[in-house]
DNA sequence: ACCTGAACACCGTTCAAGT
DNA sequence: ACCTGAACACCGTTCAAGT
């Protein structure tokens, strides 16, 4: 309880690393700042400069941190039976890789805004070709599907246009639907029908987990249909 | 030439979005400071808040004015001829979104930040849903191939991972891949067959273009299996 | 109506100095 | 070896004041 035994733990990379992750996951991304992180800490901003370059490399470590999380869920996947059985191997490491994503939702942004890849990265990626090899691709159609599965082979996709939800019982938003048709007749003529057959549909994690799995098969499946073809 | 006649055009809301866009497009984002911004303008820093309400409300606005600019060239984009056709249709589409894309390498960064929706983009995704439904897409259907899309069916793909090109006449670089073929093998082996087979194939545009194609064709094909199908 | 100077609360980071 | 105080160069933004 004092913050004496709390300070007293010696900071070190390692620490600096856990605090980061444990700060971005309970308070955003946009807390964590060299000042946050070091109070975290029970220490002053410019002791972290100590144990890190700067706070690029904060990022790098944190990537890393979660990127090696996802590394230690993945390697219980039990791996391809036979290369039939590729698809479904691939599959759960890609859903395995989403759940522990979902626990660190700055994890996409923070990635995708990395310039060096780091290595529980490149271990990953590493198992994901594994997968593909064994499911009998060739290096040339596994280089293919790995750009194809882009964000999708660590198991996010960023949502450009999430309208909100249409609830149908708001007579505000109704209006404001009417106003739009004129403009835009498909949007509001599929998100009505969508909010109608199945209202609350496009709320929150369920649809998009929905989603994301409907684009994962089809992109796994469209796959499965090139191996062994010459024609890429 | 002289400063005057510049500082003469009265500010405006529009001259504030064009002139952040070149801005953006010349010295990159992180150039784009409201005091940088001023400056371009002839003017003081504090002088754009008469225009524009903060910053989000510029990024949302050079957002909105690329959009625009797609919207322009993707008009003239010849509509499907028989249902069979919605695919060259979007393609064709998504095609040129991405080359104005490509003249705006801000724009993926910008369009992937923002939590409002612009009126530009609802306006290019109703076309996409347009397309598709001449393509005999129910709402349904259409609903999981705007998300099975996602980015990419506005002409981009953030791409995680870019490993260097192994440049194989780098003895260094020859080292480095041999160091890490104990820990990658399969990353290792892919990257020197490609290099291989085709030398400085994973450089520059023209090699994303390709791996554009073939995802965004992939995803299509598998779609269009779906056309029709009750399954989704 | 349109623009500005001065100031504020925040960043990340450097550097010389403390123990 | 490890941590800190003071300071710097940058942000976006507010507000009262100028024309």
């Amino acid at each position: 309880m004092t913050t004496r035994t709390t300070s007293r733990t010696p900071l070190s990379r390692e620490r600096v690393m856990t605090t980061a992750v444990e700060l971005a996951d309970r308070a955003g991304l946009e807390a964590l700042t060299m000042r946050n992180l070091a109070h975290e800490l029970g220490v002053e901003a410019m002791s972290l400069y100590y144990h890190v370059t700067n706070k690029e490399a904060i990022l790098d470590g944190i990537v890393d941190t979660v990127m090696g999380e996802i590394n230690e869920r993945v390697t219980m996947v039990t791996p391809p039976a036979s290369p039939a059985d590729w698809k479904r191997a691939l599959r759960e490491r890609i859903l395995t890789a989403r759940e522990v994503l979902l626990r660190h939702r700055w994890g996409p942004e923070v990635i995708e805004s990395r310039t060096n890849v780091s290595l529980e990265t490149m271990k990953y990626f590493d198992g994901v070709l594994a997968v593909l090899r064994a499911g009998g691709f060739d290096y040339d159609l596994a280089h293919h599907a790995m750009h194809a599965l882009g964000s999708r082979a660590l198991g996010f996709t960023q949502e450009l246009f999430e309208p909100e939800d249409p609830g149908t019982d708001d007579p505000e938003t109704m209006e404001m639907l009417a106003l739009m048709a004129a403009d835009f007749p498909y949007l509001v003529g599929m998100m009505s029908e969508i909010a109608h057959d199945d209202p609350g549909s496009t709320l929150g994690w369920c649809d998009d987990q929905t989603e994301f799995v409907f684009g994962l098969d089809l992109i796994l499946d469209g796959l499965d249909r090139l191996i062994g073809t010459s024609g890429k």
